[in-house]
RNA sequence: GGAGGGGUGGCCGAGCGGUUAAAGGCGACGGACUGUAAAUCCGUUCUCUCUGAGUACGAAGGUUCGAAUCCUUCCCCCUCCA
């Protein structure tokens, strides 16, 4: 019995950067019934990305183990925007807004997490009822110093940057949430660590046995220094193209590589030990990249689409044109299109001024030709494949 | 409420009446090299009907032949005092 709650601790313990405390998780364990894992995450549109997976992952092995995961949509707290960060107060979203985002959640989070053992919460729910004097009453609990030893708080308030008072509000709102939940365990971000910490004080101050915290790491985004965010554009989406995904995780720095797998692959941790003395010996770490991107376009398409996408990756490294580029139709009235407008039109570049300017760095090619005149005029009924940079790629029928 | 400092292109940061689409750095993008890695080198970096034109230095007015630069009002941020 003893065993098999080790274990379970043991994969739990996997990749997290911090358990607090880890003592009581053991006890909890002991009690062998179903625990409540609460992680919270924004209402604005989601459009999950492999950062979130670190922590989806997580939950899953939470669920694996047996346990009940609240999965909670910050409808009331998206009003104030979490300060970690550089967010600042957002317009709050109407229902149906949130509701759409609940739904495009729900289409994203259960290609992980277990449908059976998964409730959806709101946390207007239960904030929208505090009211002015409950609100009041928790803003008593803590003081101002308290809340400037948030590290994000403090490094603000020394910089001289503006601090928001009702953005003191959201670490408390975020434990109260806890509390109303009876959370026995939250997991969320280092960068949460704080406001995880608020969950366990206000539910000891509220009679409950305490939560446990459990923070993983932030999965560094494409250029490797900031974390992997949508809005900084470093981002693998899990809804992106099998091409597009194997690509991404091709151009990841070797120094990267190490990171990404072993928060992101399932494979054992011996495994990926011995990769690396292989690539130590002087396997090209290329070799290794491919082997974890097959699992992650496997893990998010499938094991075909996982194939296709290593075919693709070769055609294109060796200068080709791959197979199945996306094929986007333009309508246009006159009887030819210059082809600067053309590619604008079809959002391969973002201004015409753009195409000019790749035409001068010969970035740009049209059916394998390098292009050097962006007034060159495509007729109407041709095909054409163009190609900007080494990467993007559409073939274009001109109507 | 009072005193002072500040708001420049994705970011940082020069410029403080004309030669400024705005130095420099970072980032980003393209090219070469390569393993679509790193490093390095070269080029680009507001838009458009692109060897020309139009918009731009918090917002709106004004002074001037000419303003990011001077004046007025407004908005926002920071510091100190109350």
């Amino acid at each position: 019995m003893a065993t098999e709650i080790d274990q379970a601790l043991a994969l739990i313990k996997r990749g997290a950067e911090e358990i607090l405390l880890e003592e009581e998780l053991l006890e909890k364990f002991k009690k062998s019934k179903p625990l409540r894992i609460k992680a919270g995450f924004d209402p604005t549109a989601p459009d999950l990305h492999l950062g979130h997976t670190v922590l989806l992952n997580k939950l899953r092995q939470f669920q694996d183990l047996g346990h009940h995961v609240l999965f909670l949509i910050g409808d009331f707290t998206g009003m104030i925007g979490d300060p970690t960060g550089k967010s600042a107060t957002r317009p709050p979203l109407s229902q149906d807004e949130v509701k759409k985002n609940a739904e495009s959640y729900a289409s994203q989070v259960f290609k992980i997490l277990k449908r059976n053992q998964t409730e959806v919460v709101f946390n207007s729910l239960w904030l929208n009822e505090l009211g002015a004097a409950g609100m009041l009453k928790l803003a008593s609990t803590h003081t101002v110093a308290r809340m400037l030893e948030r590290d994000d708080f403090s490094k603000r308030y020394k910089a001289n940057q503006p601090i928001a008072i009702h953005e003191f509000l959201y670490p408390l709102l975020q434990g109260y949430d806890s509390v109303a939940l009876k959370a026995d365990v939250e997991l969320g971000g280092t960068d949460q660590k704080f406001n995880l910490l608020m969950g366990r004080e206000l539910q000891k101050q509220s009679g409950q046995s305490p939560q446990c915290v459990i923070t993983m790491p932030l999965l560094a985004g494409l250029d490797g220094i900031q974390k992997m965010s949508k809005s900084l554009g470093n981002y693998i989406g899990i809804n992106e193209a099998p091409e597009v995904i194997f690509a991404k995780i091709m151009s990841i720095s070797d120094d990267l590589m190490w990171r990404y797998i072993e928060l992101l692959s399932f494979v054992s941790i011996d495994e990926i030990a011995s990769w690396k003395s292989s690539v130590k010996a002087g396997q090209n770490p290329r070799d290794i990249k491919v082997i974890f991107a097959q699992e992650i376009v496997t893990r998010f398409h499938s094991k075909e689409a996982a194939i296709d996408a290593l075919d693709n990756f070769i055609t294109r490294s060796k200068g080709g044109i791959p197979d199945n580029v996306p094929t986007m139709t333009v309508t246009i009235k006159e009887e030819s299109i210059e082809v600067a407008q053309l590619l604008k039109e079809v959002e391969l570049v973002a201004s015409t001024s753009e195409v000019m300017r790749l035409i001068k760095g010969g970035g740009i090619k049209i059916d394998g030709e390098r292009l050097d005149d962006g007034k060159k005029m495509i007729l109407k009924n041709t095909e054409l494949v163009a190609q900007v940079g080494k990467r993007k790629f559409a073939k274009i029928k001109v109507r």
